[in-house]
DNA sequence: CCTCGTATAGAAAGCGCTTGCTGTGCAGCT
DNA sequence: AGCTGCACAGCAAGCGCTTTCTATACGAGG
């Protein structure tokens, strides 16, 4: 039925094994040998077994990136970077890997179930881009299986994740505490004194770690918080847009808002609009990632700026050991303050 | 060293068959021997060997979501959708299957590779989404080998493309074409009559047929087009702003300006507004697909929206077997006009 | 002229799992 | 009691490939 490698074999006259070796091409064949197998291939429309040979050869040439949205372009924008790396067909590298993309949608459970099924792949290597869950035993559940994985030669990669320590899992952290930091203190540098803060699901790393530059940075400016201030949400406009709304019943003498990322800063802007603020006359409005689409929006968003290509870049090309690891293996990239229209000093 | 099979039916006391029926669950299994078994897998961490098992069984529990850009929310909702259904772990269906996005950024041979990768690991199906190329030699190819898939087992679905003849293949396309008819009649029967177009890249289909769509509503007004009204790009932001300059340049008369995309409608509004020109007072503007973002642009956008989520789905449990093909194999998704603050009456 | 090293090619032993077919023991039947 | 049928469990034969080890051929060196 299907053709097989000794099909291939006995039309070009040879062994399997040569046929295996031209096929690899890790072994002296020579030319004439080689040519007449690869005809044989061509003439018989040869596909390799891809299970059969990982199997034989203990190895598998799928690389596994774990996303939590993949219709979110900040893992969209990862991803591609990170397959780009990892080769996959026309992809810098040589060899024909398979990039799989898988989305978790933020679901520990997934997020776990997704790693063993990479590893019952034998995946080559697993990139998890993203903000982790802080739930213990989910935690300790992800450093087990990660440390599983490494010991089985899987190559593991964080981006834009915070390290797993003692799993072997090279780590490229964003500093989502330092940009948040940043960003605030700009805002205060305006004259805000009131800011409210739309922040991410809790128990999510990245929204922690936000929030808390944010808050250094008022303590830092000697501002007290006000704990009606912060509101949670997923990260999606729509919440931004609700919570926005929240915010303004509860203080509406707000001047400043601060949001978990850009998307949820797009939902703040509309819902302001639709309240009869102007931005930012009225209030500020700021993000974070710095997406695409943020410098469109009206006026364009002041936001911090995650070389998110970049960091997907160097992770693929360091799962695909084609690239140093970081120095005890953690890398911190830092964010990049962008001020523009939607931020302006407050009116009084 | 790795935990097999072997291994667990040791440590359980039963043949390996015995446990190999326990895992798959497809063949009587005493109750009490199936719980010893469990527990011998747990004690032992054991982790099935897919390549194995997918060798022996000659199928595999992978399905393969081909996108053109994943980093474009476009194809990230369509995949999202697709994979939910498709199972991966949490998904809708009982089995656990490995959904892999790949991206083919475009390019016809990676599109060919991949499939090639997907045929290779005996993918169970295979999803290709968005348009395709028009390019005979590339047809032809993909064409080929989407019939070879078929051959051998794996389901294939294309969804927002359109129908592949006797491949197998189930089709459920996007009525580009009308949708592009209706959002041109729209804007003229706000009164316009000097249309600049935004295209997409040649030898697309999509591309072609929301043209050709655009086209038919002026032939039916009897607008004669001036050539100079068309543009072709890349389906980005950056290349509707590019366009728009240019479009401006050449007839600086313009009313309207309708776009490929809602990525590149919203370049286009920031050339309008960098040049100058109100929204819509002055020019109006129009994208395709609806994507979320688009609600935010200021002002919100006229656009088509097309059920990239429903599609997606509907193609996933295709894929998986759990809906009924359409008849013919080809079914026919329609946009929808979603008029919004960009488009008005032209000024006189 | 004979022995070797070198360059290729083949034989064969698995890799870890699935599954058709073959037992085995026990309840139900005549 | 003897037999049939059923519910399980095991045997063993692959699935299609890789890779170690072995065989062959040839030119070179002694």
């Amino acid at each position: 039925m299907t053709v097989t490698l000794a099909d291939v074999a006995a039309r070009a006259q040879v062994s399997p094994a040569t046929v295996s070796r031209v096929l690899n091409g890790n072994y002296p064949v020579a030319a004439s040998t080689r040519e007449r197998v690869l005809r044989a291939v061509d003439e018989l429309d040869y596909v390799l077994n891809g299970p059969a040979s990982a199997l034989a050869a203990a190895t598998s040439d799928l690389v596994g990136i774990l996303v939590n949205d993949i219709a979110d372009p900040f893992f969209g924008i990862m991803a591609s970077a990170i397959q780009a790396e990892i080769g996959g067909p026309g992809g810098r590298a040589g060899g024909e890997r398979l990039a799989v993309v898988c989305n978790t949608g933020g679901s520990p459970e997934r997020e776990l179930t997704y790693l063993t099924l990479l590893q019952r792949q034998r995946a080559a290597a697993v990139v998890l881009t993203g903000g982790a869950v802080e739930n213990a035993p989910h935690v300790a559940a992800v450093s087990a299986k990660l440390r599983k994985l490494a010991e089985a030669g899987t190559r593991v990669v964080l981006c834009g994740r915070p390290p797993a320590p003692d799993t072997g899992a090279i780590a490229l952290t964003f500093e989502n505490r330092g940009g948040g930091r940043e960003l605030t203190e700009h805002l205060i540098g305006l004259g805000h004194r009131r800011l409210g803060y739309i922040a991410g699901p809790e128990e999510r790393t990245t929204t922690r770690h936000r929030l808390e530059g944010h808050r250094a940075a008022l303590k830092a400016h000697d501002i007290e918080e006000d704990p009606r201030w912060t509101v949670h949400g997923r990260y999606d406009r729509r919440s931004g847009y609700e919570a926005t709304l929240e915010l303004l019943r509860r203080d509406p003498t707000l001047t400043a808002v601060v949001a978990a990322n850009d998307s949820v800063a797009l939902g703040a802007c509309a819902a302001l609009r639709e309240s009869g603020l102007r931005i930012p006359e009225d209030v500020s409005v700021a993000g974070f990632d710095d997406l695409p689409f943020s410098i469109d929006a009206v006026p364009s968003l002041t936001t911090v700026r995650l070389p998110l290509s970049e960091a997907g870049a160097r992770a693929g090309r360091i799962a695909m050991g084609r690239e140093e690891e970081p120095p005890g293996g953690i890398a911190t990239i830092r964010g990049e303050l962008m001020v523009r229209g939607s931020t302006g000093a407050p009116r009084k």
